[in-house]
DNA sequence: ATTTCTGCAAACGTTTTGCATGCCA
DNA sequence: TGGCATGCAAAACGTTTGCAGAAAT
């Protein structure tokens, strides 16, 4: 939980977009499970499951773009490239490039360290879609030990 | 230049593998474009330049991931979600997930800003795979001009 | 000579698209 | 009612695979 169902509902229709019942499965699965890191077949599979009866892989696509032009979900690429799809809240991504391992750290975190850099470099990370790819400690130890 | 295309080959070599016409072609792109994030396609155009005839897809995809296994090459996925290969040098990159602008920052910068965060969470950043994806100036204020 | 590598062609998983029908506002 | 959204089916896309023949060691 976290973030309600309501908000990305009234997203959408403040946008003059229509509610229907796979957009609105849609909504209810990325609410409901908002702090995790779903990708397109997971939220297919769940919105069907909340939906009671089949819902076509495009209109999931269709309606994850929908979400993402009206600002409320988001979408990071994580090293095993796949999609995760999210709503828009205010954390980062630290994933691990081997076994895809995912934290989210605070935003707060990122900026102050990384802020500076980036605008230095010309860049704002104000973005959702910041990733970090990096190596979890334990790929790391076995990547030591290995030949 | 930067990378002189001798240290690929002999990487090759010292796995035991063979120095075939396709391998030194990519090899040899991969040494003139260290400095440049080429996507396969690119990499597979430019070493059927090189070797002057054609190459098959498929083996520019094994050959960059046999680089990939002894070491000298890295990929990262980048905003736009293409594949870049790139020479495993020392530096990572900052790319705009809007654009797909990507510039080089230095590992210093990077390590000794972002090292303690990742370190705090369990992570290291010592894979060539770190990118951070934000979103440059230019497409920032297209964003905040645009309603 | 032997083992590896290549080209070919087809399979694969994910994402996108065109179009006719259905449904929300 | 009118226009947007859906389902369907097929295409597009990047990547992977099995196999027989070619080539490097």
């Amino acid at each position: 939980m976290g973030v309600a169902v309501d908000g990305l509902i009234a997203a959408l229709r403040s946008e003059g977009l229509r509610i229907t019942p796979a957009r609105a499965a849609v909504c209810e699965v990325l609410a409901a499970r908002s702090d995790e890191h779903l990708d397109v077949s997971s939220v297919h599979e769940l919105a069907e499951a909340a939906a009671g009866r089949p819902i076509d892989q495009s209109t999931v696509y269709r309606t994850l773009e929908t979400l993402e032009e009206t600002g409320v979900v988001g979408h990071v690429h994580l090293a095993d490239r796949r999609l995760v799809h999210l709503i828009a809240d205010e954390h980062h991504h630290l994933t691990c490039d081997e076994c895809g391992k995912t934290v989210d750290i605070p935003s707060s975190e990122v900026t102050s360290a990384f802020g500076p850099i980036a605008a230095r470099h010309g860049y704002s990370l104000e973005s959702v879609h910041f990733a970090v790819v990096a190596r979890c400690d334990e790929c790391s130890r076995l990547r030591a030990e290995a030949p």
